[in-house]
DNA sequence: CCTATGTTATGGTCTGACCACATTTGTGAC
DNA sequence: GTCACAAATGTGGTCAGACCATAACATAGG
């Protein structure tokens, strides 16, 4: 705790937890952060960095509104950007990933379908669900094109983490895909048939949203695992070298 | 990516990814650094204190070994350091935590089953096992202090993660605990009754403990859960406000 | 051989300046 | 009075250069 850049990151840490800065207030600006904390402004600047890429301010230059650094809330961005650095720097294996997505996902699902047995469309998670419903319309279009599925598919699992109704799941779930797009991007780029493999995907994602709407937890716990484990394989993402 | 210091970030990921920066190799100076990318010193100090945020290299002063940055692997505390700053600032909730925590324990503890089942003590979950035993052992000792029990709690359902054997399964167990650590502990300090508590989580890890070395994984799934859900009521972690 | 002292290389910090950008404010023409 | 353009302002982003604290290493002296 002796590092500048500490005691300027604890003492905004400090104005979290007693509630003077929340989501949507704007940090102070560099130069005041550093008179206040009597530290250099570069060792503001590192403090802010680690903010920025634990996706709790986003910064911008200029004046006015959309200026300066301000509170946001994307965890997301902050775990990905770790799990990322550490699946490139190969200390992290593509394969283990998707084991503890399996894992996750598939509870996630489960949980989305015992809400929809439960509550129907009237719960929270019947919105995310009509707009997966619509994502599956879109994918099944005619030339659509791999980025654009990709795209796509990210959004559709995201929808259905979405329905199961925790935050945490859902950003954990968010990472963790994102972490390994890359690889699945360019797996998907040595597919030799790629249009009876994006028919399968959909086929799969059709069958899962089905079984969540069916409220039926444990065949779509089942079929998730199943969708991924069947994607992992195809793509040969389950055998990447570390 | 027009920041200068995300100039040096993707430099140093490309070392990564084409293999000329591995684990335990010192990454180059500052100066030669802000030479190399043609910025300045500032900046490249930006890049690395991310590199460091996320857990991937650890800074030392000095000369010789020990000094310099040093790339690491510790993706723990990277995710760790973004959980608990976005549990700070109130944007994430420690009841859901606990509950994606659940999820994912209850998983992990009944692989570890699985795995015992087959291979027994051969394993590869078997000294993970092991030192979980010994760490019951010491939780049980007399006169231990609320710290070192907590402490021991930690590293004992650790080891139960460990011995399912998905290190990232495990990196985001280990990260969701320390994230809501402070809470814990916080909780456990206004407990009524604290040795009693105690007792009755030392009898619940021997319990789990017991199921998973039995190779009994859908035992071991239920008491982990309900392991977890008890603690949580009982500290009333489970209804903090956010 | 061992000790003490200087040397060197490292990250950590500070100062002060300038740039790029976007809003806000002023000012002049009409 | 109104509008368009120019200037001022405030923000993060970047740079250059200096100095400090630390830890290993090199070297001379005992």
């Amino acid at each position: 705790m002796n590092k500048a850049y500490e005691i300027v990151l604890a003492g905004i840490e400090r104005a979290f937890l007693d509630g003077s800065l929340t989501l949507g207030d704007r940090l102070p600006g560099e130069r005041i952060l550093a008179k206040r904390f009597d530290v250099a402004r570069s060792s503001v600047r590192e403090a802010i960095r680690i903010l920025d890429a634990v996706g709790l301010i986003r910064s911008g230059v200029g004046s006015g509104p959309g200026a300066g650094s301000v509170i946001v809330s994307e965890p997301a961005v902050g775990l990905s950007r770790a799990l990322k650095l550490h699946v490139s720097a190969r200390h992290i294996a593509p394969a283990d990933v998707l084991t503890t997505r399996v894992v996750l996902e598939s509870d996630a699902v489960a949980t989305a379908a015992k809400a929809q047995l439960g509550e129907g469309a009237t719960g929270p998670g019947g919105p995310h669900l009509r707009q997966a419903e619509e994502l599956l319309t879109k994918m099944g279009g005619p030339d659509i094109s791999k980025e654009s599925f990709h795209d796509l598919d990210a959004r559709f699992h995201r929808e259905l983490c979405a329905a199961a109704g925790n935050p945490v799941t859902d950003i954990i779930l968010a990472s963790l895909a994102s972490s390994i797009l890359g690889y699945v991007s360019a797996a998907a780029d040595t597919a030799e048939d790629w249009q009876s493999v994006q028919d399968e995907l959909t086929r799969q994602h059709a069958g899962l949203l089905e079984s969540i709407l069916a409220g039926d937890p444990e065949r779509a716990r089942h079929e998730c695992a199943a969708h991924i484990h069947w994607f992992a394989a195809t793509t040969g993402i389950d055998a990447v070298d570390t």
